[in-house]
DNA sequence: TCTGGGGTCCTAGGACCC
DNA sequence: TCTGGGGTCCTAGGACCC
């Protein structure tokens, strides 16, 4: 079996790219929620030392001399245009796992194209292009995480062109020497800085370091890399994706929060979000934590943060029944007289609804709540989100995220599709 | 002034049991 | 005063990923 990884170059700011052409060729960046950080930049902004993550006011300076476009995310968007990316990946090969919004793996054992995996990898690109405007690139190998590296390289070098087979490769020792230690995957800050406190600084030295060292001071997951980079699969290959075990959804908020009232809305539609992901993906929850935050950054504001998870006595998908236990949560942690600037909620113990046919005692009412909410998502993702909803997330939406700059939902919402003049 | 959101896996240490 | 040994399970925190 080999692996190629496609990923889309720069996704987000090229997302913004294919519904406005104006953007190519100068510097873009977008931000995350609440226009707080750099998530995505252009190659021109790239050169321009705006680096990854950082709080936007950080790159002020050089957005202002170099009149760098700053978009607020569009995740309708780029949800979107990702789904399009992997429905066109299916065509080359039929064992794929969809790693991030961004990236896949395509497992080529019964690839037609075995003997030219290059020419594959350029066909490949050329056709996502062709079918969705979005430029990826290609990195194969024989495990994970040698594609990755290809990838890195295929991005970076400009002979490569964005393609690279490192499969049985005479060049695998120079891409592997001319790797830093840090890019390799599953090697982040604090592994990076021992190996290199102990001069492994390039992914090379790194392969050829002792195991049981590794494992010693990495833990087995250093270990799996360390065999991967030596050509022996170690990382699951995951064509067909897992049951989820976890589901979040949480925000800063544009505004502090400071009244109960404002938290339990805000709680309120985290809530009415996890509950249609649920049943998006046919799953209930057992268990659900709500947390609520200060400011950390603010060190000089009085700091508070707290976290209450409360057990289900049986796994609900109905948003009234999360919302019931979910609110009384929240009232439980909340105290006064501090500033919130994030709060939310996680579902753990999931488990198929399909799985679960009857409730012991509440049973018809269980089945009329299910109808109910099939009916109200049905509405809400016709006629525009929350148009239907509990009377608990209504209230003013004081504390809603800061989003500036988005761009129109062209795909995915009527109201918003795209215009010719 | 301004600092995202959503995941997974691993380990150490405590609780508990026999 | 002396204070076993071994197993399982759970959880919090850390590290990593995008």
């Amino acid at each position: 079996m080999l692996y190629a990884l496609v990923d889309c170059n720069n996704f987000y700011v090229s997302c913004e790219r294919v519904f406005d052409p104006r953007l190519l060729g100068i510097p873009v960046i977008v931000l995350s929620n609440n226009d707080g950080c750099v998530v995505a930049r252009s190659n021109e902004a790239k050169r321009l030392g705006i680096k990854m993550g950082i709080p936007v006011f950080q790159a002020q300076r050089i957005i202002d001399a170099n009149q760098v476009r700053v978009l607020s995310s569009n995740y309708a968007l780029y949800g979107d245009m990702s789904r399009r990316v992997m429905l066109a990946l299916q065509e080359f090969s039929s064992h794929v796992e969809i790693y991030s919004v961004d990236e896949a793996f395509l497992g080529l054992e019964d690839s037609p194209r075995a003997g030219d995996l290059e020419s594959f990898g350029r066909e490949l690109k050329t056709s996502i292009y062709r079918q969705t405007g979005i430029p990826v690139s290609v990195g194969i190998a024989e495990t994970k995480t040698l594609a990755k590296l290809a990838n890195y390289i295929a991005k970076e070098s400009a002979r490569a062109g964005g393609v690279l087979d490192l499969s049985n490769s005479p060049h695998r020792d120079v891409a592997l020497e001319r790797t830093p230690v840090e890019e390799v995957w599953g090697i982040g800050r604090q592994s990076a800085k021992l190996l290199k406190a102990h001069h492994i600084d390039t992914a090379l030295k790194f392969r050829d370091s002792d195991a049981d060292w590794v494992e010693r001071h990495l833990t087995i997951s250093g270990r799996h890399v360390l065999q991967e980079l030596r050509g022996i699969p170690s990382i699951k290959f995951l064509a067909t994706a897992p049951v989820r075990k976890s589901l979040t959804v949480s925000r800063s908020f544009g505004t502090k929060i400071e009244e109960l009232e404002d938290m339990r809305s805000a709680v309120g539609q985290f809530i009415t979000r996890a509950g249609e992901k649920l049943r998006r993906h046919g799953l209930s929850a057992s268990i659900l934590t709500v947390f609520v935050a200060t400011n950390r950054f603010a060190k000089e504001t009085p700091q508070y943060s707290n976290s209450v998870t409360v057990e289900l006595s049986t796994p609900t998908d109905s948003t009234s029944e999360l919302l019931k236990h979910g609110l009384s949560a929240v009232e439980s942690i909340f105290r006064e007289h501090y500033s919130y600037k994030k709060a939310g909620v996680t579902l753990t113990g999931l488990v198929l609804s399909a799985g679960l046919n009857n409730r012991l005692f509440d049973d018809a009412q269980w089945k009329r709540s299910q109808e109910l909410a099939k009916t109200v998502d049905r509405l809400n993702s016709l006629f525009g989100q929350d148009l239907v909803h509990f009377g608990v997330v209504r209230r003013r939406k004081r504390w809603i995220s800061k989003s500036e700059q988005r761009s129109p939902r062209y795909t995915t919402c009527w109201d918003e599709l795209m215009t010719v003049p």
